[in-house]
DNA sequence: AATGAATGAGCGTTCATTCAT
DNA sequence: TATGAATGAACGCTCATTCAT
C-alpha cells in the first residue's frame, strides 16, 4: 500500500468511476450500515479522494439510494426474464420464483441490500419507502398473484393470498438475515439450497402426516 | 438532592435506577437504532443527567448490551412457564410456542429487540453472538426439538428439523420486521393473529390441494 | 500561551460564558466578516473549545444574531435616555442625537456592527432585515421625526424629511466606514469630533455664503 | 478544440477573453461578496471551464483585484471628460461632479464596486489601499479642491475642506449602500435623483430657516 | 490554450466522554 | 451519588487549486 508509488496522482476515468464508487459504497454500507459508513472509507476503498465522491453523488443519501437502486435492477430483470422461459402451472412458477430469488439475491452479495434496508428502515423511512415501492410491492404482486392463480385453478388450497405471500417469502428473508447476522457463530454454514428444499417441501405439503390434516386450527 | 434521611429498608434496590435507565435506553435504541441513539436523549427520557449514565454503564456499548440482555429475560421466562401448562402432542406444543412468541414478542414493544439486534449485527458481532447464544439457540432447541418429537411420534412427516426450524420461525421474524420497517406504508396494519393463522394453516397442511401432494420437488 | 499550564481543564462558569463568547465573536466578526470568521477562532479567543460554543448558540448564524442584538441594545438605550434629559428645540435635539450616536457607536468598538451588517447584507438578507427593522427604522423615525418637528415649528426650512434623514445620517455612516476601511492609509486619524462639527455646521447653515442662497438648484 | 487555422488579424485580442472573465467575476463578486463567490460560478457565467480562469489569474485574489481595478477605469474617464465641458463657478462644478457620480456610479451596476470594497476592506487591506489610492484620493482632491476654490472666491462660507469633502460625498455613499443593503425592505425604491436634490439643497443652503443661522455650534 | 476530473485542507456541526463541583 | 459544562475527535460537505489530457 505504501510501497505502491501511485501510478499518477491524477487518474482520469470519469466513465468507470461511478461503478467503482457504487461497488465500494455497497461494500461499506453492507458492512457497517448507513450511519456508520464514513464517506472517507468509501472513497479510500474506491481509491479516490473524499471530494471526488461529490462529483458523482450529491450527498451521502443520494449515494445510498444509488447503491440500492443499482443493486436491485439486475436482480429484478433476472426474475422477470426467467418468468418468460418458464413452464406453466402455479406451483412451477412459484418454485422458479423462489429459486431465482434465492440464487440471485439471497446467495449473492446483493443480500446485503435487503439486510441494509431493514436495518436502516427506522432511521431512514425514505429509503424504506423507496424499497417498499420498488422492490417489495413487486415481489408481493408476483407471489400473491401466483398464489391466487393456483387457488383459482385448484392447484392450491384456498388460502388468503394477501397474507400468505409474506409466509411464502419469509424463509427467504430469514436466510438473508441469518447469513448476515448469525451464520458466523455456527460451525456449518447455512446450505441455501437445502434451506429452500425444506421450505418448498413444507410449503406445498405441510408438516402434518397424511391423515392428520383433517383437523385445522 | 432532597434531604431524605431514611433510605431504610424501604429504599429501592440499587437496581431500581438502572431499570429506569434501561427502559429509557430500550425505547431509544428501538426507535432509532444504535448509532442514532443519543445518550443525551436516553438520559433525558430517564429523567437524569447525561453524566449519571456513566455511573452505571461504562459506555454506550455496555449500555446497549445491558439493554438487550435485560429485555430478553422476561420473554423467556414467559415462554418457559407456559411450556409447563401445555397440552400434549407436538402439534399443540408447536402452536402454543408460536402463539406465545407472537403475543409476547412480535406483538409487543419487545419486538424492537430482535429488530435492533439484526440491524446492528454487522457492527456489533458481540451483541449478535450474545443474542445467538442466549436467545436463538434456545428457540432453535425448543422448535427443532418439538419437530423431532412430532416426527418420532408420527405426527409430522419426516423433515430435516435442523433446517425446518428456521422455516417454522421465519414468518414470526417476518412479522416483526414488517411491522418495524414497512407497515407504515400500507393502509391496513398487519393483523398478527391472522398472519399466524395463515402460517399455521400452511405449516401443517401445505399449499397443495389434496391429491396434488404426490409430486415433490 | 504554551507555558501557561491551564489552571484546570474544566472551568465551570456558565454564567460568564455567554458574555465572553459574545465579546470574542464580536471581535472576530468585526475583524473578518461573517463568512470568514471561523468558530474555532471565536472559541479559541474566548478560551473555550469549539464545541462549547454550541452549548450556548445553536449555530453560527444564531451566534451572529446574538452578537448584533447584544451590541445594539445599550447604544439605543443610551440614545433614548439622553432624549429625556435634553433641552427643547428641534435643532438641539438633532445635535444631541447625532452627538450621542457619534460617541456611542461611531467612536466605539460598536462601529464594527454597522460595518459588518453592510458588508454581509448581500449574503445574509436576514441579518440585513433584522438590522433594518431593529436599528435603522428607529434611527429613521427619530431623525425624520425631529426634522418634521423643526419644519413645523419654523426652525427648519421646508425639506422632505423622508429623504433628508438619510442625508443627515450619511456623514455618521461615512465616519464609521472610513475608520474601518480607509483610515489606516492616512497619516492622521479622522477626528470624529471635528468631523461632526463640520457636518453640523454645513447641515444647519449650508455651504453657500450669505446672499448666495437665493439661487436654488 | 475546433480546428481554426486562421486566427489572422481578425482574431480578438488576447485581452478579449479576460474581459469576459472580468465581467463575470464582477457580477459574481458584487452579488455575493468575495468569500461567497465561487470560481465555478464565475467560470460558468463566463462560459469557460474553471481551470481556464487560472490561465489568466493566478488565484481568486488576483482575479478580485483585477476586477476592482478594471471596473474603475471607465468611471473615472467619464468624470475626467466631463470636467472639461463644465461651466465655471465652484458651485456649478460641485453640482456637476456629484451629479455625474450619481449617474455613472451610484445609479449603475458599478455601484457594486464601492460596496464590495467596503465590505471586504477588513479582509483585504491591499484592495482597500488600492482603492484608496486610485479612487478615493482622486475624489477627495476633486471635491476638496473645488471647495477650497469656492471658499477662496467667496462663493462658499469658510469651511474646513479637508473634513468637509467627506460630508459632501457621504450621501452618495449612503445611496450606494442603501440600495445594496436595505432598499429591498422598503416599499418604494430610493429615488436617486430626488436624493441628490435634497442633498444639494441642504448642502448649499442648510437646514436652518433664514435668520436662525446666527447661532452656530 | 482549454478542459474538467481529482484533490485535500478546512469548516460547521455533533455527540460520546470526562470531570470539577 | 449526581450533575451538566466542557471537551475534542470525527464526520459530512465545500471549493480553491492542480494537472493529465
Amino acid at each position: 500500500m505504501l510501497n505502491r508509488k501511485k501510478p499518477s496522482r491524477w487518474q482520469r476515468r470519469a466513465d468507470a468511476r461511478p461503478q467503482e464508487l457504487l461497488d465500494a459504497a455497497l461494500a461499506e454500507f453492507v458492512e457497517r450500515g448507513y450511519a456508520a459508513t464514513r464517506l472517507d472509507a468509501v472513497a479510500r476503498r474506491a481509491g479516490v479522494a473524499k471530494g471526488t465522491l461529490y462529483r458523482y453523488y450529491e450527498n451521502k443519501f443520494e449515494l445510498f439510494k444509488a447503491v440500492v437502486r443499482h443493486a436491485l435492477v439486475p436482480g429484478f430483470d433476472e426474475v422477470a426474464q426467467r418468468q418468460h422461459e418458464q413452464p406453466s402451472g402455479a406451483r412451477a412458477r412459484l418454485v422458479l420464483m423462489l429459486t431465482t430469488f434465492m440464487e440471485r439475491v439471497a446467495g449473492s452479495a446483493l443480500s446485503g441490500i435487503p439486510k441494509l434496508v431493514i436495518a436502516e428502515a427506522g432511521n431512514f423511512p425514505e429509503v424504506a419507502r423507496f424499497y417498499y415501492e420498488e422492490v417489495i410491492s413487486r415481489a408481493r404482486d408476483m407471489v400473491a398473484g401466483t398464489l391466487r392463480e393456483g387457488v383459482a385453478t385448484g392447484e392450491f388450497r384456498a388460502i388468503d393470498a394477501d397474507y400468505a405471500w409474506r409466509i411464502v417469502v419469509a424463509p427467504l428473508l430469514m436466510s438473508i438475515l441469518w447469513r448476515h447476522s448469525f451464520a458466523a457463530f455456527e460451525a456449518e454454514p447455512l446450505d441455501l439450497r437445502h434451506h429452500l428444499e425444506v421450505h418448498l417441501d413444507l410449503l406445498f405439503d405441510g408438516l402434518a402426516a397424511d391423515g392428520t390434516d383433517t383437523e385445522r386450527t
